[in-house]
Order: C-alpha cells, then sequence, then structure tokens
DNA sequence: CGTGCATGTTACTTGCGGTAACCGCAGTCT
DNA sequence: AGACTGCGGTTACCGCAAGTAACATGCACG
C-alpha cells in the first residue's frame, strides 16, 4: 500500500503539473514569451512558489511547455514527412506543416524559438552555453534521422545528413520568420520557392545579363 | 562659431561614444549576452546613467553594438560574394566566411542572436513584436539583394530572391550553430556539405534500399 | 491523539533595467 | 569679477521579476 499510495500521489502530482502546463500554455498565448512566472501562477489559481516546486526555476518549466509543442508539432512534421507521395511533394508537405503550425500561434511560436534565456539570478551558474532554442535542434535531428534512414548518402552519409537536417530547418525557420513578420507572399508561394531552392534552381538559374553570377 | 562649437562637441560625444561601444563589446565578449548595464558601464569607468544618456535604453546599446558588428560581418560576406571565381566556390568562402567569424568570436555572435528581448520596463509599450535577431534579417535581405542584382529568376524573380536569401541565412545560422556547439566536423567540411545541400542534391541522390526515399 | 508529509501561503532577498535629482566645472555674457 | 548656463558625472532611488525561507493547513497512518 505504500507503493499504492505513491502512485495515487504521483498520478495527483502528474495532473496538477498538467494543469499547470496548460494554464501557463493559455497565459503565454496571451502574452508572449515575456509571460511572468507570477503572472502564470496567478492564472493557475496558485502562486509562484507552488511552480517552483514542480519545474524548479523557469527553464524548467519552459522546457516543459516546449517539450509538449515540440512533441505535438514534431509529430505533425512527421505525418508530413510519411505521406504517401514523392520526394518534392512529401518535402512541400512538410515545409508547409511548419509555416502553417507557426502561423496559427505565432506567440506559441515565439515563446519556443526565443526563451530570452538572459540570467539574473544571483546564482551566476545559470547554464548560459545554452543559446539557441532547443526546438530547432530537435528539429533538426529529427529531420537528419529520417533523411539519414532514408537516403543513401554513401560514406560519411550520416553527417552529411545532419547538416543537411540543421540546415533545412534553419532555412525553413528564418525564412518563416520573416513571412510571418512581413507576410510578403501567400504560404504556398513560400513553400515552393524554398522548395525550388532546396531542389538546385539556385545552381542552374542563369546568370544576369552583363555580369559574373552570383 | 555656434555651428564650430557644435561640431566639436558632437567630435567628443563621439569618440565617448565610440569608447563606450569598445568597453561594451570588451564585457559582452567576456560575459555573453547576459551582460549588465552596471557592469559595461563600469567596464567604461563610468556609471549606468551615461550609457542611458548615450543609447536610450539597452536595446538602443544593443543595436549600435549589434550594428558594428553587423556592418563588419555584412563587409566580409560582400568581399566573398564578390571575389572572382565561379557561383560555387563563390558560395562556399561566403559560407565559410561566417562561420569563421562565428568560430572566432562566439561569445559575440551569440550577442547578436539572442538579445534577450524580453522587456520587463514599467512601461509595457515595449515592443514585443520584434522577434528574431536583426542580423539574420539584415544578413537576408543583403543576400536577397545579391541574388537579385546578379540573377535572372524570371516574373516574381524580386520575391523569390528573398526568400531564398532569408533561406539561405537561414540554413547557415542554424547549421552553424549546431557545428559550433557539437563540433562534429572540420569547417571545410561543413561549408562543403551545406553547398551541396545548396546544389540539389536533396533531389538528385538516390533512395535507401527498400523503401520510399524521403 | 500526535507524527509525518504534501500542499499551499505570505513575506522576503537579490539583482537588473531605468530614472530623478543633485554636483561641479568649463565657458560665456554683462 | 560674478551670476548663468550647459554638459559630463554621480548617488540614490523605483519598479519588477526570479527565486527562496519560513510558516500554515489538511489528511493519512501508527
Amino acid at each position: 500500500m505504500d507503493t499504492t499510495q505513491r502512485t495515487d500521489q504521483q498520478r495527483s502530482a502528474d495532473r496538477r503539473r498538467r494543469e499547470l502546463l496548460e494554464a501557463a500554455d493559455r497565459v503565454v498565448l496571451r502574452d508572449g514569451p515575456q509571460a511572468s512566472m507570477n503572472a502564470i501562477a496567478a492564472e493557475a489559481g496558485i502562486t509562484k512558489p507552488i511552480l517552483y516546486r514542480h519545474f524548479g526555476d523557469k527553464g524548467g518549466l519552459y522546457a516543459a511547455l516546449a517539450k509538449r509543442h515540440t512533441d505535438a508539432l514534431l509529430d505533425s512534421l512527421r505525418a508530413a514527412l510519411d505521406a504517401p507521395a514523392d520526394r518534392r511533394e512529401r518535402v512541400e508537405a512538410t515545409l508547409d506543416t511548419y509555416l502553417a503550425a507557426i502561423e496559427a500561434r505565432p506567440q506559441v511560436y515565439r515563446f519556443l524559438m526565443h526563451p530570452a534565456e538572459g540570467g539574473q539570478p544571483g546564482d551566476p551558474g545559470f547554464d548560459v552555453g545554452k543559446h539557441s532554442a532547443p526546438l530547432l535542434r530537435r528539429m533538426g535531428e529529427e529531420l537528419a534521422q529520417v533523411i539519414e534512414e532514408r537516403l543513401d548518402l554513401g560514406p560519411g552519409g550520416q553527417q552529411l545528413a545532419r547538416v543537411w537536417g540543421h540546415g533545412i530547418v534553419g532555412m525553413m525557420h528564418a525564412a518563416g520568420d520573416w513571412w510571418l513578420g512581413e507576410r510578403p507572399c501567400s504560404r504556398t508561394e513560400l513553400v515552393r520557392s524554398l522548395a525550388d531552392l532546396l531542389w538546385g534552381r539556385l545552381a542552374t538559374v542563369d546568370d544576369r545579363l552583363g555580369g559574373p553570377g552570383f
């Protein structure tokens, strides 16, 4: 019964944790990445120290929250990647899925990408080595794995796949970020342009008249 | 004489400003993106309010500092872009230049990429819409311009060039960030892999045996 | 009943961005 | 000379957010 009690407690703790995460989600969706711990606690109907008991520090809460969204997004991306179509179509579907996601919930997206990692706690041991958003890294690694699994890249293929994974993800991210800010064209146009880039059009397009090309 | 006096003052103010920027540079190089205004002021041998008189707020100082480095980096990139060689070589040179820069001074690079934009001033009007690092945007626009100037992309070419500019820059950035953290290969290898990606190898490589390719 | 133990609170500390108010010294005007 | 002004500088402060210590409460178990 000690065990049953433990599990009971653990269950309730997990439920609580989820409620807290959903509250955090709501407030982040409303206030953006600058959501304060106080605000999140208030939204959850409790006070700060409980948050800290559950998540350690803000980074912990961020990590938990990010994991949820990242997992969800990665699931969508995997689905697009696994669709029964040719390579180009799958690439386009994946790009479109990502762009649709960031378009649908820009606030969450910004939170994931810009954790505002600066730490000014008395303790300077905050991990400064952490820099870019974990989301990018995870997407990069994931894509790398898919590439490596499915394409025959020859010797050194694993490394090449990782470079490509991170590179493609970065391309998607930067273009998406820019597009989200300026909305210079439709989503489908953007997808086509990026896919064209990935398909090597940069290498084959002609120079402009009167000078050496790019 | 009013004018001469004004210019004198302006000169000295500009000199001061430069000194301050160099001090800020030093401390950012030492402490990373989390450098505090106090620390910067101390390094410059003065106190906070002067910094604020010169730069308005932290964002202003960041912007000034970022402009310096961004300008310098963009100059290098332009040089690489303008080298007398064929397109592929120029692309590789550009990638290598960027990677060499971030490799040489990772702290500055992190500062530029992650301004820790969160604003908690009493004034809530802080521009939350600003998100990703201006450096990325500027590089993207710059590259877009070069692409648009030199390549004949047909109708809609300007838009395509911008997408590509931001996309390529993002690819470079994400791959570089990952590489800087894990150092999985040499810089030249990374450059080759990225250039291969840009050259459309993704589209032409064979599927792995036994399943549909990526 | 009292003893754990998890849950919750209030009240505090620290450190940062940002500002107000004051200081002192050049030069200038009368 | 002596009051006026502008500018580089400082101290001392506000507000706010992260994070913590210490105290309160409810509930199972012996």
